[in-house]
DNA sequence: TAATATACGGAGCGCTGTTCCGCTTTGTCA
DNA sequence: TGACAAAGCGGAACAGCGCTCCGTATATTA
């Protein structure tokens, strides 16, 4: 309980609740300058050019957003938030499991692609990216595990493919100098997903 | 002709060849220091640290090596060219054309994933390292498109995979935090290989 | 209105890459 | 052998970046 006075509650509710008014707005004006800014200048885009775009300080940008990945998170978590849930629904509307799959994994690559740089800040080793990595991961393994698991159930392909793997596969596959026309990541993945379906019979 | 002097030739074959003595030594120095820091910082450590392990300043290793990706080349040179070389070889030795690219892919993994962060490096949009992308692929696609061709040719294989795309896409799957026992790009090159011979006849 | 917690701004530090220029070394030629 | 360019060297200096820290300002509450 590390509450600063004894009286527990003693103060009208805002300990647990809303921040200060000026603190909301300029969270969000934070919001939208780095929105802005990822889009010209990708998402490794200086701090100081997102806090001057937002019209702040940069101790106000690493208050809000102690690492870079925390603000990454916070621009993008609506979209991953949207990925996530339509697994589960194309599960139910697309013909089959592997048809649920393949769109879900073509919604995953189209935001991937879209984000400059944001695949390889997922996979970047340095300064704090673990957190970005973590996060889109954990929230969207367990939605790509239900894909094959349905999937393999239907003998449409092999069992035993690690979700986590795949992803991270499929994030690789979409890092790269934007648009190379020699360089298309989704015949790459649709390859990847080819071998899902294991060996050739022949 | 740039020739400094009228009679060409008229110096000691200096001119269009060897460099003074210390240059050379120091080029060598830098190589060796430099393969040695990319062992335990990685291809991206700091020009600095380099410079100074092999007792240079930094002008001297900005003479030799313009850019990162100079350096780079340089000291993975003999590697790559191991690896070239070995197409055409494995393509007479193994088995089958297929049999052949296997092994050939499984070198050229080999080769990404014990450098720490070369993957990175080669996919990397910033700071000049298109040069080091550049001598890569033009050195290995080629190589690869043989095999490629001769698996198609032999019907192990569907025709019309793109050598340059392949290659690209095997090297970002090799990127990677290292060791992450959850991530192994055999894997999932492997699964591309296997997308490689076609959608399943069943 | 006064008091206090909360939030803000930006100067400053440390670490990078890169350039630039005065000094040193080397090779050559008389 | 000695002197003199040319070739090469070193590292100070500049610029851009991430991140911290603390004096100041402001919102909120009583």
């Amino acid at each position: 309980m590390p509450t600063t006075s004894s009286s527990g509650e003693g103060r009208p509710a805002r300990s647990a609740r809303s921040k200060r008014a000026d603190a909301q707005r300029n969270q969000q004006a934070l919001l939208t300058a780095a929105a802005a800014v990822f889009v010209t200048s990708g998402v490794d885009a200086p701090i100081r050019e997102i806090a001057a775009r937002a019209g702040v300080g940069m101790g106000t940008i690493y208050r809000h957003f102690p690492t870079r990945a925390d603000l990454v998170v916070a621009v993008y978590r609506h979209q991953v938030e949207a990925c996530a849930e339509a697994g589960p629904a194309l599960l139910a509307d697309a013909g089959s499991p592997l048809a649920a799959l393949r769109q879900w994994v073509d919604l995953f690559v189209d935001f991937l692609v879209t984000k400059h740089g944001l695949a390889n800040a997922m996979q970047s080793d340095s300064s704090g990216f673990e957190a970005l990595h973590t996060y889109f991961l954990d929230r969207l393994v367990p939605v790509c595990a239900q894909l094959l698991d349905a999937a393999a159930e239907a003998g449409e392909i092999t069992a035993g493919t690690r979700p986590y793997e795949l992803m991270r596969g499929i994030g690789n596959l979409c890092i790269g100098r934007d648009s190379d026309p020699r360089y298309d990541p989704r015949r790459l993945v649709e390859l990847l997903l080819q071998g899902l379906q294991g060996p050739r019979s022949s």
